[in-house]
DNA sequence: GTTTCTGTATTAGTGTTGTCATACAGTATG
DNA sequence: CATACTGTATGACAACACTAATACAGAAAC
């Protein structure tokens, strides 16, 4: 798990980046329920950053229930996938959905029209399966 | 149009409020392609905010093409776009599309659900104004 | 050409965000 | 209890976003 972690200068919060990296290794199994995260001196350390920006991303992942910081023993996966799962797959939908909006404004499109165009295209995936 | 701008302490920057404001405006046909906008002092004045404030979001709306600002004359909303801005901009909406798309499946998201949820925001947006 | 309208520019104050260095406190193991 | 591990807390810093006060410069109308 360590050594897949990377962080690269590209404006994107580097907490931000764990945090991504941390739900996607538990979305692929990689990490399972109950399993042990690295420690955040670990990940400090690997990726020579501090221990609080680790920290930070930790916190948002406990905070949306995907991990459970327990105080000197480790953090841990959260084992309850059903609800706590749908939670924090709930709050990543939510900010993904709140992003594409302030992207597509940004650039003088409508929001909507984006959610069009999305569904168009999958639709067309679907046709083609 | 003036009367109705309205800017609220929604933690909302006021420079998106007015954007967005305008931009409803142009879209809902209130402000009609060539005519011409209120003054950044009429807006500033109006809403008791500073002309700067206002500045930003018609800075905004000009960089996105949805007005033209002639130093001096005043500001004034967009032709109707070429036909070459059109699909510029039909470019620029697959691409974003796509690119959520792809966070959307990085994330172990479904596309479906975003598109969805930004449909669902709009719609929540629409009722409170 | 003076006045009065337009947008423009400069500078500054305030708050928030992201990161970091450093010190602290609880747990486990011997 | 000593040691070596956990996560926790505090304070500082730079960068940025947002808003504002103020002064500037071009166009238009008289």
């Amino acid at each position: 798990m360590l050594d897949n972690l990377r962080i690269e200068p590209s404006g994107v919060p580097i907490y931000v980046q764990i945090r991504d990296q941390m739900l996607r290794a538990i979305g692929a199994g990689v990490l399972k329920p109950g399993e042990r995260l690295p420690t955040m001196r670990q990940v400090a350390v690997a990726l020579k950053i501090d221990l609080n920006t680790v920290r930070h991303a930790y916190d948002v992942l406990a905070r949306t229930g995907a991990i459970a910081i327990r105080p000197a023993r480790g953090t841990f996966v959260a084992d309850a996938p059903a609800p706590e799962d749908l939670s924090a797959r709930a709050d990543r939908l939510d900010d993904l959905a709140h992003r594409t909006i302030a992207s597509a404004r940004a650039n003088g499109l409508e929001p909507l029209a984006v959610a069009r165009r999305i569904i168009a295209i999958e639709d067309q995936k679907d046709g083609s399966q």
